[in-house]
DNA sequence: CGAATAGTCAACCAAATGGTTGACCTTTCG
DNA sequence: CGAAAGGTCAACCATTTGGTTGACTATTCG
């Protein structure tokens, strides 16, 4: 399965988004994770693992906590490849990102 | 399923990603678009119906040949939702529009 | 008309997905 | 130590997915 696959995959799944939804806002234990779900811990368990084979989190555990945590820069390769269409043709992504500095949107 | 289920679905698999990147060079027919793989017409064929149910194609038959045509409209959604993400954080969709248009990169 | 072309449909199959429950391991706490 | 909390694993189940083949419909062409 390319990176793309399961990226792809992993978000074609209305849970796993709410649950990188969560994660935007802050680093999460698995039991925190799954609290607002109405399914098993087992269940938002494989979630997570999917999330993370697909790069788009990454797991640490810390004594019997194990954190989630967001990492967005594994769906650049989607944004990049999707960007590819739409409106957005040929893109200067140098220029682009000047624009984000200009604009004080980049991340640090 | 909401759109973005079958938008992200549709767009996690190799064949179908494909089958979109042909279409960005000239609307096909079925037939035609099947020709590169090597599956039967059948399969390719379904291919073409999960990417039509997710509004990334239309399909429009005239005589006896169907022709198919990128709705990259379609991926909007899934950008607005993936964009929330990355480096990205933000963005203030007016002023990146304004930006390009200034770029030219706008689609007429 | 009759034959070829374009494409779908239906039945079938193997493998993957998304969920369950119960057993289990590890770490912390009293 | 013993019990509770945090998670995973394994077995199981129903549904979906991605492919096949063969029959079929509709259109065009000689």
């Amino acid at each position: 399965m390319s990176d793309l696959d399961a990226i792809f995959a992993a978000l074609a799944d209305e849970t796993r988004r709410s649950i990188l939804a969560m994660l935007l806002e802050d680093d999460m234990a698995v039991t925190d994770v799954a609290e607002p779900f109405e399914m098993s811990l087992a269940a938002v368990s494989k979630h997570l693992v999917i999330l993370t084979k697909a790069g788009l989190i990454s797991q640490e555990k810390r004594g019997r906590v194990k954190w989630c945590k967001l990492r967005p820069e594994a769906m650049r390769e989607a944004v990049t490849w999707i960007e590819s269409f739409g409106e957005i043709e040929g893109i200067d992504l140098d220029a682009f990102e000047a624009f984000l500095q200009a604009e004080g949107l980049a991340k640090a």
